[in-house]
DNA sequence: AATCTGACCAAAATAACGTTTCGGTCATTT
DNA sequence: AAATGACCGAAACGTTATTTTGGTCAGATT
């Protein structure tokens, strides 16, 4: 048994929020799962709000890290871009807790959890945003709005990989990176 | 007081639609706002969802009228997509019946009004689709999918118009024009 | 005879209400 | 001093009672 409460409910939680999402999470579940009184949460975490907080910020930042790791930097400015941002819309799809907590938005629309995904959203902004930044600055694009950029590069991406397949069939990697490089990068105006 | 029954049928319709929606909009308003009896209106439209079909089929004609009205045979084809698609969205947003739908299809997700709005997007997609196919023709763009890529221009615009003004400042038609131009024309690569 | 009508019906939406569940507290135990 | 779980008020839920609404049709109107 181990002697660190904080982290056993932190794991109790976690387990519990990427099982069943925030709302059907209940303290006395977690609290069970964690081998702990109910009250000793609180002892920790001013209430279940703050608890999930937690969690949270500790899975945006394992996937700054994934997002990170993707790139290389021998890489040109574009595949940066769609390798980090491939690999952050992938995270969300492949995590237990990000899967659950979009259901969650998506069906019953818990404020929360709303609140959460829009962090998520602005952190994957946020990051883009600062590639293309550095992108200006060392000439590799035009001189654009970062911010406006990254947000219209976010929706393109998002439209290429989540909308799309939801009318046809869904585009591999290799396909979505090719035409992010055709409509986004080059154009399709004629050279 | 008119003798066509029909017709003041499907006015007052209209307006009814227009001013509280398909789910707020009873037969028997329907049935007095035009000054007839209920079962009136039953001998000319079969059931409420056909009613509300003709009005809408209607609203789309007019919305495809006027993007083409907002074309000029001089322009480019980027030019030309870019006022038609912003008419379309435009008359979204200026028509109490559109504007309404979309309340009602955002807040009660009334099925026969997701419908109906899910109609409009496809009628857009179909007659920007039809533009780039004949710039593809003509040699004015470069070869791509025709569906793929009004699927992403629609939603370039979209995002554009609608979504950027829920975080910042809306952005002015020339604004979007040369963004439109610099994002999905040219592309941000350098020259 | 042909057209129109509004009282009427079943089904669906809404409201009312009793019951259960849940986040958070705190007196008691360890 | 730290941990606990019985307890509390409030919010959520299920159920039943009531109202509303789309659609019909027997009879009124022209």
């Amino acid at each position: 048994m181990s002697t660190d409460r904080r982290q056993d409910i932190l794991d109790a939680a976690t387990k519990s929020f990427s099982l069943f999402g925030y709302k059907a999470t209940t303290m006395n579940q977690v609290a069970k799962l964690a081998n702990v009184g109910k009250g000793t949460i609180y002892t920790f975490f001013k209430n279940k709000e703050e608890l999930f907080d937690e969690i949270v910020t500790n899975m945006i930042r394992d996937m700054e890290v994934a997002a990170n790791q993707a790139i290389r930097s021998s890489n040109t400015f574009q595949e940066n871009v769609h390798l980090s941002l491939y690999e952050m819309l992938e995270f969300r799809m492949e995590h237990q807790l990000t899967i659950k907590l979009f259901q969650e938005e998506r069906d019953i629309g818990t404020p929360i959890v709303q609140d959460v995904m829009q962090k998520v959203e602005n952190t994957i902004l946020q990051i883009i945003k600062n590639k293309i930044e550095r992108a200006i600055e060392k000439g590799e694009i035009k001189d654009c709005d970062p911010e406006l950029t990254a947000f219209v590069l976010v929706k393109l991406y998002i439209a290429l990989i989540f909308d799309w397949e939801k009318r046809r069939e869904p585009l591999t990697k290799e396909t979505i990176a090719n035409l992010f490089d055709l409509y986004m990068i080059k154009g399709i105006a004629l050279e």
